[in-house]
RNA sequence: GCCGACGUAGCUCAAUGGCAGAGCAACCGCCUUGUAAGUGGUAGGUUACGGGUUCGACUCCCGUCGUCGGCUCCA
C-alpha cells in the first residue's frame, strides 16, 4: 500500500491564504526597490509561504518588519485577486524586466516544468493572477479578496539565501519566509510550537544536561560525548547488543583505515570520494579513513571458504566511520563528520533474501518501539539513474524483493524515485517525534554488487561456487544521530530506564548527609544511578537544580525520613509521592525501569 | 561550498572610537534549612584568531577559523 500524497493541504483555504499571502509580500517587496526587484517564484508551504528575489542589497530584519506593516495596509485594501489567462508572447511582454519570469515562461510553454519548477507533462496554460498593483505568473489558487486574508495571523520569519531553481551554479536569491493562519490564535500556536521546538533542541539541552559538546579546538561536526550523555549511549549501546545477540547476530570489530586499494575494489573511490577524508600515507601506501564498514565486513567473511550451510551470516558492529560533510551542513549531532553507526551486514543466499529482509525491517521497528518511537514512515529509494552500479535490469528483482517485504510488513511507504545508494536499492524508516518532526534513522539497503566486486563465494549444495547476497543495514542509523533524536523526542526527560542520573538524595540539613549516603549505597547495590546532593545549600535550591537536570525522582530526607529509614519521593512532574520505605521506592523504580517508560 | 547574520568570563548577555561590566555557575565563608533560586565575599578576559586604519579599536576595514538561519548536498 503506497500512501498517497495529500492532495488535502493543496485544496485548502489555508493553502490559498498563503499562496495569496506570498503575493501580497512580493508586492511590497517591489514597491520598496521600485524597479530594482526582480521577483523568481513564491509559493505556499507546510505551516506558510516564502518568496525569492533578486535584489539590489541584502534585506535587514528591519525591512522585513517594514514589508510587513505595508503587507497589513494592502490586506487592508480589499483588492480582488483576478485570474487572466495570456498567451505565452503576451506573458513574455508584460514580464520584460523580469528575467526569472521568462524562464519560467519558457517552461510553461515548453512543458517539462512549471512555475515551481516542478516537472510537468507537456505545455500548459499560462495564467497571470492581479491584486491590487501587483500582477505574478501563476496557476492560483487563491483567495476571492485580500480581506480573506487575516491580517493580524501573517508573520514574516527569516531571510535566507536560496538558488535559483535549486542549482548551487546559479544566482543565489534571497528567500523571505513567513507563516499565515485563519486567526491570530492559530498563529500564536504556531510561534508557540517553533519556541517549543527551540526549547528541545538537542543542541541546547545537549549543553544544558551536560551531554555532550563540539570543540573548536578538536573539529566541527566531531562529537565529544560527556559522562552523562555517554551513560545514555552506553544503555542504549548495551540494550541493543543485547537485543542482537538475541536476534542470531554476531559481534565483529573492524579498524578505522583501510588501503585505498580496499577502497578501490569496493568502489568507493569510484562512486562516494567525494564523501571521504583526504588519504593518509604510511610506507607508501594509500589508507583512507573509513565511510563504511562494509568492506571488512566483506574481508572477515572472506577469511575462508564459506558453505551454504553457514549462511546466513549476520556481522554487526558500532562502528565509527568519518564522512567529509560540506561545512555549512553540520548541525549538531545530526549532521557530523564522524559517527558510529550501528551497522550490521547479513551475507545469505538468494533463496534467503526475503527474509533476511523481513527481519531486518521487523528488528528495526521493534528496537526503535523500545525508546518510545511510534509513528514510522518507509521510503523506498529505487536506482539513481547518474549514479548506480550493474545493469538497470539487475536492479528490478532487488528493488522488488524490498517492496515486497514493505507489503508484508504492511507498512506505509512511499517511493524516494532515485534516491538508491550505488550498490543497491533501500528501504529508509523515518519517524515523527512528539512535536511531529520527521527524522531518518533506519537504513536497510540490498546489495547485490559488493559480493561481485569483492568476489564473495560460498560453496554451495552441488558443490559449485556461488555468489552470496548482501544486505547493509542500520537501525537506528548513527548512533549522534539517534541520541539526538532521543532528546528531542522525550525534551530531555529520558525515560527512567534511559536517564543518566535515575535519582538524586537530597539531603535536607548536614545532619541528614549520613543517612542519605547510606540509602544512597542501598540504591546503588540495586543497580539504580544515583547523586546526592551534599552542597551546603537550600533544600528549596537542591530540588531547582534537580529539575532542571529533568532527574526522574528526587529524593528528601530530612529528620522524618532518617527516623523512619524512608525518602519523600518528588517526581520530575512536581508530584509529591510522600514518603516511602527504601524498599517501597525500589520497586516503584523497577516498575518504571521495567516498563521502558 | 553558497547567501545572510553572528562570535565579549563556563553559561546568558551589557559596553558603538576613550579605564571591559552584570546575573547565574565556580571557589572561600556564614546560615542548617521540608518540595523550583538563603546570604556575604573572592577569583575569573590576548573581547575567536591574524593583519590594517587611528593618538587611542570589543567597537571601523581586510583575511582566517567557528557558530546560527536557509540553499545545495546527504552512502
Amino acid at each position: 500500500m503506497v500512501a498517497e500524497k495529500s492532495g488535502k493541504y493543496e485544496e485548502s483555504e489555508l493553502y490559498r491564504i498563503r499562496h495569496s499571502a506570498a503575493h501580497v509580500m512580493a508586492q511590497a517587496v517591489m514597491e520598496m526597490f521600485p524597479g530594482e526587484a526582480k521577483i523568481a517564484i513564491g509559493p505556499p508551504i507546510e505551516d506558510g509561504f516564502y518568496y525569492d528575489f533578486d535584489l539590489p542589497r541584502p534585506l535587514t530584519p528591519e525591512d522585513l518588519e517594514v514589508i510587513e506593516g505595508r503587507m497589513r495596509e494592502i490586506i487592508a485594501g480589499d483588492h480582488q485577486y483576478q485570474r487572466e489567462v495570456l498567451s505565452a508572447d503576451e506573458a513574455r511582454e508584460f514580464f520584460a524586466d523580469q528575467p526569472y519570469k521568462i524562464e519560467l515562461i519558457e517552461g510553461l510553454e515548453e512543458g517539462g516544468t512549471d512555475e515551481y519548477g516542478e516537472s510537468i507533462e507537456g505545455p500548459v496554460e499560462i495564467s497571470v493572477f492581479t491584486h491590487d498593483t501587483f500582477t505574478d505568473l501563476c496557476r492560483g489558487p487563491h483567495v476571492e479578496d485580500t480581506s480573506n486574508i487575516n491580517p493580524d495571523a501573517v508573520r514574516l520569519l527569516n531571510v535566507a539565501g536560496a538558488y535559483w531553481r535549486g542549482d548551487e551554479q546559479r544566482p543565489m536569491l534571497q528567500r523571505i519566509y513567513g507563516t499565515a493562519w485563519n486567526t491570530a490564535d492559530e498563529l500564536e500556536q504556531y510561534l508557540w510550537r517553533l519556541e517549543e521546538a527551540r526549547r528541545r533542541d538537542h543542541r541546547r539541552l545537549g549543553r544544558e544536561l551536560d551531554l555532550y559538546s563540539v570543540s573548536e579546538g578538536v573539529g566541527p561536526g566531531l562529537i565529544l560525548w560527556h559522562p552523562k550523555g555517554g551513560m545514555v549511549r552506553k544503555i542504549v549501546e548495551d540494550y541493543c547488543r543485547a537485543e542482537h545477540l538475541e536476534a542470531g547476530y554476531e559481534f565483529v570489530y573492524s579498524p578505522h583505515i583501510g588501503k585505498a586499494n580496499l577502497w578501490e575494489k569496493s568502489g568507493h573511490l569510484d562512486w562516494y570520494q567525494e564523501g571521504m577524508f583526504a588519504p593518509l600515507e604510511i610506507e607508501g601506501q594509500q589508507y583512507y579513513l573509513k565511510p563504511m564498514n562494509c568492506p571488512f565486513h566483506v574481508e572477515i567473511y572472506k577469511s575462508r571458504t564459506r558453505s551454504y550451510r553457514d549462511l546466513p551470516l549476520r556481522y554487526a558492529e558500532w562502528g565509527t566511520v568519518y564522512r567529509y560533510e560540506r561545512s555549512g551542513v553540520l548541525h549538531g549531532l545530526l549532521r557530523v563528520r564522524g559517527f558510529t553507526q550501528d551497522d550490521a551486514h547479513h551475507f545469505c543466499r538468494p533463496d534467503q533474501m526475503p527474509e533476511e529482509i523481513d527481519m531486518a525491517l521487523q528488528f528495526s521497528l521493534d528496537i526503535l518501539r523500545a525508546f518510545g518511537f511510534e509513528n514510522f514512515y518507509a521510503y523506498l529509494s529505487t536506482r539513481n539513474p547518474e549514479k548506480f552500479a550493474g545493469t538497470p535490469e539487475e536492479w528490478e528483482a532487488p528493488t522488488e524483493a524490498l517492496r515486497a517485504s514493505l507489503e508484508r510488513a504492511k507498512l506505509p511507504y512511499q517511493i524516494d524515485e532515485g534516491q538508491a545508494v550505488f550498490y543497491g536499492p533501500k528501504i529508509d524508516l523515518k519517524l515523527k517525534d512528539s512535536l511531529n518532526r520527521e527524522w531518518q534513522l533506519s537504513t536497510i539497503q540490498f546489495d547485490f554488487i559488493l559480493p561481485e566486486r569483492l568476489d564473495m563465494t560460498y560453496v554451495g549444495e552441488d558443490g559449485k561456487e556461488h555468489r552470496p547476497y548482501m544486505i547493509h543495514r542500520a537501525l537506528v542509523g548513527s548512533m549522534e544521530r539517534f541520541m539526538g533524536a532521543l532528546i528531542e523526542h522525550h525534551a530531555g526527560s529520558f525515560p527512567v530506564w534511559l536517564s543518566p542520573v535515575q535519582a538524586i538524595l537530597i539531603p535536607i540539613a548536614d545532619r541528614h548527609i549520613e543517612y542519605a549516603n547510606k540509602v544512597s549505597d542501598q540504591l546503588k547495590k540495586a543497580g539504580l544511578r544515583i547523586e546526592v546532593d551534599e552542597r551546603s545549600e537550600r533544600m528549596n535550591a537542591k530540588i531547582r537544580d534537580a529539575q532542571l537536570q529533568k532527574v526522574p525522582y528526587m529524593l528528601i530526607v530530612g529528620d522524618r525520613e532518617v527516623e523512619n529509614g524512608a525518602v519523600a519521593v518528588r517526581l520530575r512532574s512536581g508530584e509529591d509521592l510522600g514518603a516511602l520505605s527504601v524498599s517501597d521506592f525500589l520497586n516503584r523504580a523497577a516498575e518504571d525501569i521495567q516498563s521502558q517508560k
